[in-house]
DNA sequence: TTGTAAGCGTTATCAG
DNA sequence: CTGATAACGCTTACAA
């Protein structure tokens, strides 16, 4: 035997076909090129050789990878699932492959994840939220990568951003909340450092505050990370308080579930003797019982216009530019009014 | 300007350190085959240029990736996400990077995307469960990328698999269900075609009627995608029969989850009018209330287990054995024995 | 220990 | 419309 066989390659249907190899190329690339005639012939010997063109090469020779890399802090929960398997579905439709690692919450996993998808040539970055070491954005800049951020509508930052205003997205919701007469209020955040969502959230509850006249130190803010658990731990210690509040608002839905079920446990009803709220609207606010009066995210939408925006500021090799989504509050069981 | 900065190569870091490309190739990736001095230089500058080694021009050289690839049915729930996220971390403890697909349970998709992760280089590959055009393995098999199957354990396959007899799985919780007297079953089942999972599960409550002496016409079998909406669908159209059934296994948690809420729409009490259960234990089935008694799988065991076999396929180039996890059944509160 | 140079499989430029 | 051929950036024998 002359050769373990390995995977054809272009030289391979190539000489199969009895043409070069850059007609090979052409008929995969830009069939119009090239005549019915011969491009018949060579696309029954790709098919009957099997062979797939091999990336790395392919890479390599045009400096482009037609792939998109996005760097999520988390697949455990639903929260980002939604919105990216829109920007998947978006970016696929366009010819662009997806490539997603997490980076478990962790600005240094996140940095390596950054470097890695740059190394394997990613044409565009999808990250999450604005808050990152000054460093990265000198890096994606000099390599000259476009990125774009979801999940935070901030204009002003240096990259263009598709998502919707945190803060004003809660301060909406504990408008309501302050409206209903609490005047006594928690909130369970995510850890704010390095998370500008959790943070302009947290900002947004005050906002609202001050628009009602009610004193600052009427909010109990503890920040915990993102899981039912510590919902639950933080909330239990929140009721312990004396006087405890009477209105919960939690960084998001998987939180407020866990602070749901603590209540439970502690044999308090909800939203009798204490409301709680969610924020984004994920499948468990609705399940959860009470079900959850929490911030509706336009999850869907915000990864197609990611999607399209990215693709957009790839192929002009133009900035991009930010798109605010708009939010709404919705209304079921778990928020009611103070009763003291 | 002689040239528009672009990325630095290997062979602008040997330039500024006075040394060839091969010698800093080697800093990279053997240090201990270059001299304290030298490897200094090297890495200063390196440094100071920023350097990153172009992935698709190493693995064109190298013929390695360090990559694996892995196609789940879905991201949307969390049914693989904890898995994975296992998966993700053993193989990144062992130096490789995890590319993630989803198929959104659609065949073609998965082929696509198998041939998209190969094209790319991947070392090796992560599919679930074992059902899959005959081609496909056979071009896997050409080109000698090495496969591993989770979320099945099916030892005769021609193909190693990480994970649990589902069929015996769905048996144990059967006869659980039909040690409490129900005789009267519907089972609300993911779409078997092409699916071995769902297949499996089906036939292990065939196995538990069988093996109690139940006529298999007692065993309703309803198919549906996974969605909590399809689950309370078809439980609605179940509960319409007369005579209904007392108890529904469901596929899984997510069906099962959409059962337990239809219920409570139509007014029915369970277990106490109705039994419900699931399958997976993901985190939904400790929520919903009342909470469900499922099959509890050990994701996180298979993610990692599953990882280190198949590192161990690429490093040394061997099949791979199959591996058997175990299973067992959660009483929580959605079965009881049956009244009639 | 280090350097030289031959690939790796494509795409793209330039002729024909 | 098609064919040569020069990149692309890196690894790895083989030599020195």
């Amino acid at each position: 035997m002359s050769k373990y066989r390995s995977a054809p390659t272009l030289d391979d249907v190539a000489k199969a076909a009895g043409v070069s190899t850059a007609t090979v190329s052409r008929c995969l690339n830009t069939p119009q090129q090239v005549v019915e005639a011969t491009r018949e012939r060579v696309l029954s010997a790709v098919d009957s050789l099997g062979y797939t063109p091999n990336f790395a090469a392919r890479v390599m020779a045009a400096k482009r990878s037609f792939t998109i890399g996005a760097i999520i802090p988390t697949m455990e929960n639903a929260i980002f699932a939604r919105g990216l398997q829109a920007f998947q579905e978006e970016i696929r439709k366009q010819g662009f492959t997806l490539l997603v690692s997490s980076s478990a919450y962790q600005p240094e996993a996140e940095e390596d994840q950054i470097r890695t998808l740059v190394a394997r040539g990613a044409d565009g970055l999808l990250l999450i939220g604005h808050d990152r070491e000054a460093r990265i954005y000198d890096y994606l800049d000099r390599q000259k990568v476009p990125t774009l951020v979801a999940w935070s509508y901030l204009p002003d930052k240096p990259i263009p951003s598709v998502g919707f205003d945190n803060r004003k997205a809660m301060k909406a919701l504990a408008n309501q909340v302050i409206g209903l007469g609490h005047t006594r209020l928690a909130t369970i955040s995510g850890i704010s450092k390095g998370n500008d969502r959790a943070r302009l959230r947290i900002q947004g509850i005050r906002d609202a505050m001050t628009e009602h006249g009610l004193p600052q130190d009427g909010l109990t803010v503890s920040e915990t990370s993102y899981e039912i658990e510590n919902g639950a731990e933080v909330f239990e210690n929140l009721m312990l308080r004396d006087p405890p509040p009477t209105a919960v608002l939690c960084g998001n839905d998987v939180l407020a579930v866990g602070a749901v079920r603590q209540a439970q446990q502690m044999g308090l009803r909800v939203p009798e003797d204490v409301s709680i709220t969610g924020f984004d609207d994920i499948e468990l606010a609705r399940i959860v019982s009470p079900a959850l009066t929490t911030v509706h995210v336009p999850h869907r939408e915000m990864g197609r216009k990611a999607a399209q925006e990215l693709i957009h500021m790839i192929e002009t090799s133009s900035e991009g530019h930010s798109i605010e989504l708009s939010t709404n509050v919705v209304t079921r069981d778990s928020l009611l009014e103070s009763n003291r």
